[in-house]
DNA sequence: TCGCTATACTTGAGCCGTCAACAATGTAGC
DNA sequence: GCTACATTGTTGACGGCTCAAGTATAGCGA
């Protein structure tokens, strides 16, 4: 598990410098883009990246600044705000998605077998909120 | 993978809560305690929590304020600065050690077989920087 | 010995996330 | 319809880390 640490940096890292994202931020978009809509309330995006409901609020200021994210209300119900996908930004998480997955797949790939890959999904899945995510990096 | 980070969190906040130790403090303590005169270089340090050196300094002067690490001078390079482990901080690292390693000990034990366990340290022990270190967790 | 480059460490600025407190709205029970 | 509680989201203060730049020392080759 240690080693975690440098290597979400890296991969991190490899996506700030080549598209200006934050591995949150890409996480963000990717939520989006699967969603019905291409929306979600802040509520529900904080509980999927396992950030706090302010940090929510902090990432997406960056995204909407960008004009990959806007802010939408909900007719039902005036406490939600939506944080709805634009077309850039999807334009943009298509185009970041490139590198980060052939990164996240040389790095798996050139370590392990595919049984072995298997296994350690497996195994990795059982620990508490969804595991399987990082594996299944998108789009 | 993903859980990681909610479950470095989660140790992290333990130990927070119950011994004002940060998980790096903690690693910092336990690397010290088990280094020849309990003392390292600040970059070997850094190296070893994967922290840059900035963070290590950091990192160092709250532990220097609580009295669990000393500053000491290199006789034979006037540009290195040891972190020193004192008694204090010993002490502090075998009481904290309690609380976590049984946490860790319940979180995986509770989730996977004696196999398992095997079988997942082998496979993680294959990426960068040392993952063993996590499951040893120390004293 | 001089000058160059490498190494060890610190510092200022800034980012990213947390927590605690708060405002606004929704909902359930009476 | 009121009251009481729960839910959604934002804000201020702050912690912990990074990066870039700077200081000081070391060590090497001409």
């Amino acid at each position: 598990m240690r080693a975690h640490a440098s290597t979400t940096r890296r991969f991190n890292a490899e996506l700030v410098s080549e598209h200006g994202l934050t591995l949150n931020d890409y996480e963000v978009l990717l939520h989006l883009s699967r969603e019905e809509g291409r929306r979600l309330r802040r509520v529900d995006l904080a509980e999927r990246i396992l950030l706090t409901p302010s940090g929510i609020t902090r990432l997406l200021e960056g995204l909407e600044r960008c004009g990959y994210v806007e802010r939408a209300s909900c007719a039902s119900d005036a406490r939600v705000t939506y944080a709805q996908l634009t077309d850039e930004g999807e334009a943009k998480l298509r185009e970041a998605a490139r590198t980060h997955v052939s990164g996240i797949r040389d790095f798996f790939q050139g370590r392990f077998s595919k049984e072995e890959l298997e296994a350690l999904g497996g195994l990795l899945e059982r620990l508490p909120a969804d595991p399987a995510g990082d594996l299944d990096c998108g789009v």
